[in-house]
DNA sequence: ACCTGAACACCGTTCAAGT
DNA sequence: ACCTGAACACCGTTCAAGT
């Protein structure tokens, strides 16, 4: 067992049960380990959320054309549950998104880079934990949520 | 005890402690009360949240000027420690803010209601981690960071 | 109606001890 | 070096029982 497969191990976890259940002692269950083996290789679950942060937007390539860039971003974002949420998290704290953040202001300005990655990262999560929501009927649907991301971003690179 | 009290004793421990330390027994603590006693007034944590949140932004006006309402509920945030977490998280669970959005809308349309809301938060989060984390040592602080909120600001007014 | 006290099912993290 | 097992100091929430 090494920090790749705690990580692999942390985002199966995630996709199955959500941020709410991804524990350490969860992580530590699916590898069948005892939680306490997990911290001879992450610092602590700030860290491991880093990491995970990290992998969902590993594959994302930024280019010129910065509308697509910010899809491709949010499509990584939605392809696991609460993907959003764990980037959202572990960037406050300034892990994982370093890279990214780089890329994108390499093809604007560090100024338009700081305010896409924000606005991306959070219309995302407000539309994951808001189709979760309307899922469990917690929420009447909002149609709207879904299409106003092309807006939002039209307004920001206009 | 009600729930104006529950939510200024949240408020406080908030303040006091941070996010992290605000849990409802530290609540009930503040209030020389039973955990179970909150439960009265509030059905669950995600509820106190909301009403915490409304209560942040309760004093912010929001007028024509966009760039300095959104300057004002910046500092409303600012003005409690890690308010701007505690408005994300029930932000993104929808509760608390949809009147300031609505006036937002009111003043501007929907989308840019909502662009303006998510990136004003989402800065205000990440300027609030950061100083916490440079005080603390942790990163060295980047002096660029709050001046960049009202660039990021101009960038989307524009 | 409002609160207590005890319980349930969990957390993250540490650390001596084993291999 | 890597992992176990037990422990520490916590969580949110429920619920019978008291007043």
């Amino acid at each position: 067992m090494n920090r790749d497969d705690i990580v692999s191990a942390a985002l199966e976890v995630l996709d199955t049960w959500g941020m709410e259940f991804c524990s350490m002692r969860r992580v530590a269950g699916a590898l069948d380990v005892q939680p306490s083996a997990l911290y001879h290789h992450v610092a602590n679950k700030q860290t491991l959320l880093g990491l995970m942060a990290e992998r969902i937007v590993a594959g994302v390539a930024v280019d010129a054309d910065l509308m697509a860039s910010s899809r491709r971003l949010r499509d990584a974002m939605l392809a696991i549950r609460d993907g959003a949420e764990v980037v959202a998290t572990a960037s406050a704290f300034r892990l994982g998104l370093s890279e990214l953040e780089g890329d994108l202001a390499k093809q604007s300005s560090t100024d338009l880079a700081r305010t896409l990655l924000i606005y991306v990262v959070g219309h995302t999560q407000a539309t994951q934990l808001h189709r979760q929501a309307s899922a469990l009927g917690a929420i009447e649907a909002d149609p709207d949520l879904d299409p106003s991301f092309d807006r939002g971003l039209t307004i920001l690179l206009s």
